[in-house]
DNA sequence: ACGATTATTGCGTTCTT
DNA sequence: AAGAAAACAATAATCGT
């Protein structure tokens, strides 16, 4: 409102000629004592565009079209033939024909595209969390898969990408977190999750649990401790195995506390917020095993 | 959707210097 | 004594199934 108004604003203003009060005619601004017309303004300085959104604000400036998504390859635009009951025979049954091929070329060009999508989308990341190739090869197998199986409706195309590179290394068992591939990975947590939950649930993935002794090389020489703590630590987390201590327990966390444990035993400065940091847990939870595994000890 | 694990936060305690 | 580190507790969030 104060935008489209701020012709208007030169009331205040006085007349260049006759130093009379100025007035507002319409679009034109008038000096009320000589006449003179002082300035048009016909250009209407709001937006322009209006809101078709039932906000309160009303500064939504989308105009036409469904709502974008990402769960769709074409982030839901879409061109259609539309029915036209006005036509006869021939002409119509024609036009029934064009819309059927459109649509399905539509189909076929979408499944397409998305899987290029993906493919590109999971060679990223595999680059990105230097996996080794044949990870890529299974990712894309995996990411193929769940599209013949329907699963990619009402989901990110982003989801199953990062699912797929984290679901292959899952069945191989190559150590890589969540929050390492999303990192990495075009869209979030939650999207891979419901895709990794989906291929899961649908396709029956073989995961195995990972093995901590995995993590602790990573986060030893991200500490900058020496190799006999390294060593330690990964046989403390055979012990922990054995003693069955890591039970649904977090494996980076499990990792953390065992390398924390072993620098400790070295007397190697470390504190239990940098192990955890490097992990990427908090001290509480690298606290739960280095407790359980002080019992072992004694 | 549920139960278990983990994150977060705040705060009195213990250890180090 | 001061400051850091570790411990504890309560509740919110997240995970695995």
């Amino acid at each position: 409102m104060s935008d489209a108004n701020s012709a208007r604003a030169r009331t205040e203003e006085t007349c260049p000629e006759c130093s009379g009060p100025l007035a507002n005619q319409g679009d034109e601004v008038i000096c009320g004592g000589c006449g003179l017309v002082v300035s048009t303004d016909r250009i209407d300085r709001g937006p322009e565009w209006r809101s078709f959104d039932d906000g309160e604000d009303g500064t939504n400036p989308e105009r036409t079209g469904a709502p974008l998504t990402r769960s769709r390859h074409d982030r839901g635009l879409s061109t259609e033939i539309g029915r036209d009951n006005r036509l006869k025979g021939r002409k119509r049954r024609r036009l029934a024909r064009m819309r059927r091929q459109h649509d399905r070329a539509q189909i076929r060009s979408k499944a397409e595209r998305n899987k290029v999508y993906g493919f590109t989308e999971i060679r990223r990341l595999v680059g990105a969390l230097s996996l080794p190739k044949d990870v890529r090869e299974q990712a894309c197998v995996l990411f193929e898969t769940a599209q013949d199986a329907g699963l990619f409706q009402g989901r990110s195309l982003e989801g199953f990408a990062s699912a797929s590179v984290y679901a292959v290394c899952r069945v191989r068992a190559i150590a890589r977190t969540v929050g390492e591939i999303v990192e990495h990975a075009r869209g979030d947590a939650a999207e891979l999750r419901a895709a990794y939950d989906a291929m899961n649930r649908e396709l029956g993935l073989q995961t195995g649990p990972i093995d901590p002794a995995q993590y602790v090389p990573r986060y030893a020489s991200e500490l900058d401790v020496p190799d006999r703590v390294q060593r330690r630590g990964r046989e403390l987390v055979a012990r922990a195995q054995d003693a069955g201590i890591i039970g649904g327990r977090n494996p980076s966390g499990v990792a953390a506390a065992c390398l924390y444990t072993a620098a400790r035993e070295h007397d190697v400065p470390l504190t239990q917020a940098e192990a955890a940091e490097a992990a990427d847990v908090t001290p509480v939870t690298l606290r739960g095993t280095f407790y359980d595994l002080q019992e072992l000890n004694d």
